[in-house]
Order: C-alpha cells, then structure tokens, then sequence
DNA sequence: TATTGTTATACTCTATAACTATA
DNA sequence: TATAGTTATAGAGTATAACAATA
C-alpha cells in the first residue's frame, strides 16, 4: 500500500470514517507490512510463518486440518507446504491409519528456523505495544478475537 | 476463506493467539466477507464502495488525491474509476487549472446507488454492533483507528 | 525536471471445480 | 458414498517500471 502522505488538503472520508472494515482493512495493511517485511529477512512469508507454527504445535496434522485451521482453502495450501518441504522446514509422511492423509512435521532446520522467526514476531509485537500502549494493545487483540469468533 | 467448524480435536494455535497481525486478518476475513456479500446485491465491490464515499465527500477531487487518499496504487485505480465511468456512475472532466488532471463527480445515478449502498453499510455495521455491543464496537474502531495513524 | 493518468507486467491471495487414491 | 491431496483456472488486490501529455 502506497504511505498516506497527509498532503496539505486532506480528504474527507464521510462514512468511511468510524467503519470497522475500512478500519480493519487499514490497520491490517499497516501491520503485516511491518511484519512482512521483518520475517522477509528470514525468506518466510506471514502464511508460512503461521503455517510452521501449527504444524509445530500441532506434530502429525493432517494438510487439510492445518489449512481449516488456518482459515486457507486445502487446494491452495499445496503450493504453501511443498515449499516448506522442499526447503526442508517440513516433511510429509503418508499416515498409518489412514493413507489417504500425511502426517506433517517440523524438520530440525524448521524448528530452528522457526524459533528464528518467532524472535522477529516477539520484536514486532513489541513496536506494536510501543506505539498503542500494552492497555490497548492487548484490549484490541481481545476485541479483533471476539469479533472473528461471534460475527 | 473456508468457515472455521470448530472440530472434535481443535488446534493448538501456539503463538499465533494474542498475535495482533493473525487476530487482524482473521477479523477482516469475517467481516469483509459480511460486507461484501451485502454490497454484491449491488454490483459493488468494497474498493468501489469506497473509491464512490470519496468522490461524493470530495467533489472535483483528482484520481491520484483519491486513490492515495484510500491507500491504492494510482495504477491500480485507473480499471476502479473505467468501470465506474462505463456504468454512468462518475464523471470524468478535464481540470481547466491542470490539464493533467481529471475532476472527479459523481453522476445522479452515482448518488442514488451510493444511497442504497450506504443503507446496506448502515444495515452491516448494525449487525456488527449486535455482535459486539456498541462499546466494544466504538472502542475498536477507535483502537484500529489509532493503530493506522501511530504505526 | 516533476507529476497525472495510463499500460504492461508480475506476484500474492482467494475461490471453485474436477480429478486420483483411498476410506 | 465420502474424504485427502492435487491440479487447473480465474478473479481480486497489490507493487513496480515506463510512457505521453502537461506542468
């Protein structure tokens, strides 16, 4: 997204103003460019981030328990976990019980990889809580969660 | 994006939970779906619905003041305002001051739908406010707001 | 020299249908 | 029959470079 310089005529934004998606769509913008940019430096985009962060807390899942997780259609999850795996973050190994199904995991390198990563969030996070305040920062993750679970 | 059904076996999110970016995207998946469902009942998607709330709020008002105004690209607002102009809903008028520059205006029939798009915007944020209840609805925006502007 | 609107291009994310192999 | 993974495809959104017309 192109910064919004506040040029010397700003722009009335009418009912924009004070709508939660307009807003949503803003502070989403905003935020995941920060982060984007920081896990960048580790070659790891926001979907594989999250993506090797269920699969280490969740060892075994199947593909399509971690894309219904994730919120990301199973079809366009392939392309997600076959690069992971041909960086060698993951393997796939057909399960016993049901050979229909792969069983997902952290490879060594993705473990380390990971933990990499989760330092980038940690320090994002924390740019986050230095410009809201830790109140609000934690008052707006309370309301974004709230909002995905009854809406 | 696929439904959440909460499973039998639910997933351990790790530290994606109280992750501000995770809990953003999440939050606008739902509701920019919510909106964007209604406005279809129109012809409009949500860039549209926007791009029309300015021009109406900012009569005159430039291609490149508006796009950057919304966070777009002026590249990627050039097919936004074709279409819109082929469906009779904004003018176009050379600037006589700049010549480089189109004034920007909404049609007669350009207001009427943004009416109708508005009632469905109003309708959006109601449902939004009984989720939520009012408080917690104004304390988000008001959070998201702050969180575009001091990030 | 700089800016407006434009075209072209490419990459990401998302959504759907259809296939195979297994169940 | 139903499900897991896959392929193909198409629509949005987004980012950058380059151009003609105008400033």
């Amino acid at each position: 997204m192109p910064s919004r310089k506040e040029t010397a005529r700003p722009m009335r934004l009418g009912s924009l103003a004070g709508d939660v998606g307009y807003a949503l769509k803003r502070a989403q913008a905003v935020v995941s460019a920060d982060f984007s940019a920081s896990l960048a430096t580790l070659g790891l985009r926001a979907s594989q981030f999250s993506a090797l962060v269920l699969i280490d807390q969740n060892p075994g899942a199947s593909q399509t328990r971690v894309s219904l997780a994730l919120g990301v259609e199973k079809a366009n999850f392939v392309a997600t976990i076959a690069d992971l795996e041909r960086r060698a973050l993951v393997v796939r190994s057909r399960s016993v019980e049901d050979a229909r199904t792969y069983r997902l995991e952290l490879t060594a390198q993705g473990v380390d990889l990971l933990s990499r990563a989760r330092e980038l969030q940690v320090a994002h996070e924390s740019r986050l809580t230095d410009s809201l305040g830790a109140g609000r920062h934690r008052q707006l993750v309370e309301l974004l969660e709230l909002l995905s679970t009854v809406a």
